[in-house]
DNA sequence: CTTGACATTACACGATATTGCACGAATGAT
DNA sequence: ATCATTCGTGCAATATCGTGTAATGTCAAG
């Protein structure tokens, strides 16, 4: 990776996430720790970013609106999404769910990686469109606006006609007894279908949504294969899963 | 290999790619170092490209993403996108092209618009979630990046099943004898499509568009109903616009 | 056909830039 | 106060750059 390009993307994660990790960021493109404290010194002394203690911030403080704060995802769910992220093998196809934790996983896939993603929802595709050597196949069908996904029986007809190596799913609930569960019933089967379709199905859960239950059951947790959470996982739940031999990541 | 058709070789590399890096770029075309070095440093000089340590970047930050193209709309943008979206009526159906343009339209539509929207572009989608009362249908496919639109059979299958009311029509050329034009085959025969099926096609066409050709026809202008243009029409085109009952606006 | 002017290319080499590592200093957490 | 990170600097290894130079190829005039 040239210097320029690697200079840019990190200012275009400072823009996009507020801040920039040293290590975190040199985890996932894969460059050394001192390359890139190197370069967040040089856009310092540039002026083009504030160097902190364990990476940077933006230059200029206005950036702190409060729009945008709202998009500064909790360390949780970035920790989610890059563990997730790590999981996906090069020349896989993968169903992106829809949803800031897996909004997450797609900023935070590695730089080059060549794989084809397919999602039903147009953020995350807004998201993609960043990564040079990601296919994007986009599912069509009525927008729920509330969590910016297609649903729909349009949705369903074209979710049926692929097979995915591995679905990252988010939901609001994972319980030991009702499995994983969200607020809308519409969204509840599409999230059923890609499941049923996937060959692996991957559940990114943040701390809140351990032992919690929603309205609507998408799947007990017998479909899952691997769980990704954040923090402790609260004991029932926990023995349920390894019960069912569902694989745990905690971050 | 002739020096003309390595340079163009190079730039075309570089728009594909976004980057070209000197000693692989070397090892892929079997010449030597120098030689690409070279040519990166003579290309630079033209100010072609921009050269870097280890290789060349492209020189315009066009390649830059579409989410900063759309914050520098120009003033007459968001006239034509203030325009079309006063010709939108309550109830309508209504199918939104991609483009920075109708970007426009959609957030200058009235934000108590009960209405219909189609669009096959997740940006597009992305930027009406805030409208509470318009419907998002979303096309899928495979997402072109470089228009952030959704192309391919699978959009287009999607597409002929819909029949909208009105098709706000982005496109990079409108040529008195070529018609619209745009720059990518597929793009091109999606918005053929969608302009078949309506009811009636506008077209929204910033100033540098008037007069101008790209490689791929979409259709001749007798297909339009009303062309949205910024700033005075050139005389020809004017004239056969009139010829045609085509409805003319200028902001 | 030969010759010489000119352009292009490949190679050599010193100069410069980049990178990764080591180590002591600084910082923040416990 | 102690400890684990993180920082910054110096340094050596490597990669890349630009220039000079010789070799090769092209072309047109003789």
């Amino acid at each position: 990776m040239l210097t320029r390009q690697r200079k840019s993307l990190i200012l275009e994660r400072l823009k996009a996430d507020g801040q920039i990790v040293a290590k975190g960021f040199a985890l996932e493109t894969g460059l050394s720790e001192d390359t890139i404290r190197r370069d967040l010194r040089e856009l310092a002394g540039e002026g083009l970013l504030q160097r902190v203690h364990g990476g940077a911030l933006p230059a200029s403080p206005a950036v702190a609106d409060l729009s945008k704060r709202q998009h500064i995802a909790t360390d949780g769910k970035a920790a989610i999404g890059r563990a997730a992220a790590a999981m996906v093998r090069p020349g896989q196809f993968v169903f992106l769910d829809g949803g800031t934790t897996t909004a997450q996983l797609a900023r935070r896939l590695p730089h080059d990686l060549k794989a084809t993603v397919v999602t039903h929802s147009p953020s995350i595709a807004v998201e993609l469109a960043h990564h040079p050597h990601v296919t994007v196949e986009l599912i069509g069908g009525r927008l729920f606006k509330h969590s910016m996904v297609s649903v729909g029986v349009a949705a369903l007809e074209a979710i049926r006609r692929i097979r995915p190596d591995v679905y990252f799913m988010g939901v609001t609930g994972v319980h030991e007894d009702y499995g994983l569960t969200t607020g809308d019933p519409e969204e509840a089967a599409i999230k059923r279908a890609i499941c049923e379709l996937a060959a692996e199905t991957v559940v990114l859960a943040s701390h809140e949504k351990l032992g919690a239950v929603s309205p609507c059951i998408v799947v007990p947790l017998s479909h899952v294969s691997s769980i990704i959470a954040e923090g402790p996982m609260p004991a029932k739940l926990d023995a349920r899963l390894q019960d069912l031999k569902v694989g745990i990541v905690t971050v």
